[in-house]
DNA sequence: TTGTAGGCGTTATCAT
DNA sequence: ATGATAACGCCTACAA
């Protein structure tokens, strides 16, 4: 026993056991067969014309010796690995995981193996991410959510491989993205909300400049138009899409002289961190304020109360962007920008606004 | 704009632009520095072989020329592809993730890259990837909360490979393995209930058979007996480590003539399960009944009430088992089991228990 | 300090 | 229908 920082180690010496042996190469099953490699090569491939009978003996010997053929090889001389780098920011978060699991599984299917690369939004470790994909010679390319699109421009385009942004924030630097239609999902939670006779609707947002956060915002700004509801600058707050920076927002607009009866998050993320500040200010969901995310996430249907959102088929967005990717590797020339449609998911943080107060209780300045 | 699926695509044909070119190679770049490859391959790897200033203009152009060693061909050679596979059950889970996240870190500050293959608990699938990483040359592989440990055991062992598990639900089919304290993890959590005077405990379990949960039971067990309490079968409940079948788990619990006053889940889903139900049953928590989860994902701080449970560290458990294979790769040859120990969180969803009631006031059947 | 030759395990191109 | 031979891009002797 070892001990090993948090961890115990034991360690027990095994006796014999020396190095690993090889795998059995091409050339091995060959001399079994008693043919030449390149005729073991045909049978494995299940080339025409390769005898029938010959070709079943090979693959025979092959399977019983468990022979591999050496993806490495095929890959030195094919020129393609049949393989894919997938870059991150990272994989520990409720939304690229799921992306991530509909990418690897169509992959799969198409006999691509993954790469994953985890940036940690690390510039510096992008950029060696990056490289090992090149060296590795990936035959494309998948960014999910990517926050430094422009870091990325000259080291990929350098690779020669096609590359898909999935939610990219900085659209325009790539040609291929997949991508929500964040005004229109924005806009159908925003008049959710206004429907329900809320007035003061405020936008919970994630930071300035990004994509995602534009449409959305956007989105919510058409909401308003359409029910005739004027836009009050002082009802929109930025976070980061996490819940401690969205707790500080919302504690910004509970401060004001006449909070939101509403407010529209960026994501289900921020909309967990309004939920608890309004919580610690002694107020309820939805009875006191109405609260909506976005994308959905698992845990969104077990908040308490469950969240009312609009939904992103994130795995299904994974898979599309494998398939195109899938397209573009197999030579279509050809520019793809794909928008899925959003769907609002109405649960039980939101609720018809509560009729007004003869005098609010919370502000201690009357207007 | 063509429509496809849910999907709406815009495909405009580019103009010029035939195929990709290729990458240069080390040739190219000796041919562009007047020297033979094999010292621009020493140039590369800084060998003192090379002359230092031919050596630094050789790096030059070969930087100026975007060069990328093909790492393909490097495999070949050195027989070794600075390569691992990662196989989960599920990326798109929020312990995995963590720990899946750990270990591309670590892999990837040793210049190793990650294959991420997700079976998603389907058999088939599972023997697809597994032979994918074989033909791949992985210097070795992880496999994280393998329900199917024994699946693998043919297949793996043929690739020889180091191959590490972390969280293993059968341990004792592989040599090495990187786990939780589980015992001594549910022990405390317990301990910690049963302090606050609660007596009837109950344990919302995994599925039967499961090492971690068969651990975490026996935590549950030696807690009641340091506390004098006796065992009752009846307390014990089985989910599948997910909401839904924790809350049809819980439904059973309440549904007790005297139902529990604390009930530890196995982990922190199955918590969110249970607290629906309870939920849903019109009492609260904690005040009516604590609840206690296991693992500390990232949602156990936004529950309402924030859950008390215990900490895993997914990530330092995802470093720690590359580090282990790292070693293994290297040469190590030694039996490695690892076991990290776990940290009690103590958060809201645990209350003193309740001052006994003259009759309950819920179920109607009296005693 | 540098160049030449050979080989890693495949597939591809020729012959036969 | 099959075999010999040559790549693919790199590394590692060995020779110069």
């Amino acid at each position: 026993m070892i001990d090993e920082g948090d961890g115990k180690v034991t360690k027990v010496a095994r006796p014999g056991s020396k190095r690993a042996l090889h795998q059995p190469s091409i050339k091995d099953i060959a001399r079994l067969a008693q043919v030449s490699h390149p005729t073991v090569s045909r049978a494995l491939q299940f080339s025409p014309l390769v005898n029938a009978k010959t070709a079943e003996r090979i693959r025979k010997i092959a399977e019983d010796s468990g022979y591999r053929a050496s993806a490495i090889a095929r890959g030195l001389v094919t020129r393609q690995t049949r393989t894919i780098g997938l870059v991150v920011t990272t994989v520990a978060d409720p939304f690229t995981s799921e992306v991530v699991s509909g990418i690897e599984q169509t992959a799969n299917d198409h006999g691509y193996s993954v790469f994953l690369a985890d940036s940690n939004a690390d510039p510096e470790r992008e950029k060696r991410v990056v490289q090992y994909f090149a060296e590795r010679r990936v035959d494309g390319i998948i960014v999910t959510s990517s926050r430094v699109g422009a870091l990325y421009l000259p080291m990929l385009s350098q690779m020669r491989v096609p590359i898909i942004l999935v939610n990219d924030q900085y659209p325009g630097a790539f040609v291929h993205s997949v991508m929500i239609r964040n005004l229109e999902g924005a806009q159908a939670v925003a008049a959710h909300v206004a429907g329900l006779g809320h007035r003061r609707i405020a936008y919970l947002g994630d930071q300035f400049g990004y994509q995602s956060d534009v449409e959305r915002f956007a989105g919510y700004r058409a909401a308003l138009d359409a029910a005739g509801i004027p836009f009050l600058p002082e009802l929109v707050v930025h976070g980061d899409g996490k819940p401690e920076a969205a707790m500080r927002a919302m504690d910004t607009l509970l401060a004001l002289h006449r909070p939101p009866t509403a407010v529209c998050c960026y994501n289900d993320m921020s909309a967990l961190g309004a939920m608890r500040s309004i919580r610690m200010h002694g107020l309820r969901v939805p009875e006191d304020i109405s609260v909506t995310g976005f994308d959905d996430l698992f845990i969104a249907s077990y908040t308490q109360p469950p969240l009312t959102t609009v939904r992103q088929p994130m795995r299904r967005m994974g898979q599309l962007a494998m398939d195109h990717l899938l397209l573009l590797i197999s030579g279509e020339e050809s520019e793809v920008k794909i928008r899925i449609d959003s769907e609002l998911i109405v649960r039980e943080s939101t609720a018809r606004v509560k009729p007004r107060e003869p005098q609010q209780s919370k502000g201690k300045i009357l207007h």
